[in-house]
DNA sequence: TTTAATGTAACTTATGATGTTACTTAAGGT
DNA sequence: ACCTTAAGTAACATCATAAGTTACATTAAA
């Protein structure tokens, strides 16, 4: 299923943006980030509604930081962008009286919910500024399989 | 974004069988599971293929349960219908060499991979045979609010 | 031979992020 | 004033995949 990857999208741009000490635009972001600054536009404009960066229109305009990283968790980011659940596993008709549909949904998002609230609450532990570029880190790490998606 | 919710479908389509006790048609299924049969074949030739249940053409034919429930966990179910991850959340691409893209999908991956693991060991605590109807369980789970999915 | 069933191919639909084009608006530079 | 650079945004296409649907082949009992 096609995944949603805006989280780290966004996490990759305002690191770099934390890191360039200056406004971008969305052109350079798009070349960061490998995508087109339509798209650019679009995920950043999730951002600026909640106030982590501005925007300014024109010559010399572009994305500006307003938010130390130190005062941002990935909880922050993935509640701008997760609206639905988190899951690819989905649910049947809930509104369907089966006892046996109810005892199966009941036994899945069970289960479901105590990952969800694993997930945000490691997302919390974890500002973004831990992210920022560290060689050292990088190396303990390079050996970590990280999944498909 | 779409789910898939063959997981639900299937344990429900197996608890019916083990309660009726008898062959049962992809029509009976569909009805059951709120779809149509072809649907019904597509996904249970999942289970067939496993060897869970088999299929009989024909006049008298339908699709028998060959394993008892006590021997099945979610875990098992899951694994057939599973093949990618289980999560909404995607990262980006994984062959760019941007420190700062493989310090954000590292973290991310990390987390996921962590409730991954949560998720499948609960899958394999809980064998279909649990999830057969009782009024008891089914009450006292009645509150719980489920995810829409 | 008729009927009831699975098996399966082919196509459509639904969904939501992503990609793309084109245009509007804003603001600085010349 | 005019040009250029930038965000903002509407409109539409693309992609991926489960689900839905139609049609037909195959099998086997009545």
């Amino acid at each position: 299923m096609r995944k949603d990857s805006r989280l780290s999208r966004l996490l990759h741009a305002l690191i770099h943006m934390d890191m360039l000490n200056r406004g971008v635009t969305s052109d350079e972001l798009g070349k960061m980030l490998g995508t087109n600054p339509v798209v650019v536009r679009r995920t950043m404009a999730l951002l600026k509604k909640a106030g982590y960066v501005s925007s300014v229109k024109g010559h010399n305009g572009g994305w500006h930081l307003e938010t130390s990283l130190t005062d941002i968790t990935l909880f922050d980011i993935q509640a701008l962008v997760g609206d639905a659940s988190l899951f690819t596993i989905g649910l049947t008709d809930e509104h369907n009286n089966c006892p046996i549909e109810k005892a199966v949904n009941t036994a899945i998002s069970g289960v479901l919910h105590e990952a969800e609230a694993l997930v945000l609450a490691r997302f919390r532990e974890i500002k973004l500024s831990a992210l920022r570029y560290d060689e050292k880190l990088l190396a303990q790490l390079e050996g970590f399989i990280t999944s498909k998606g």
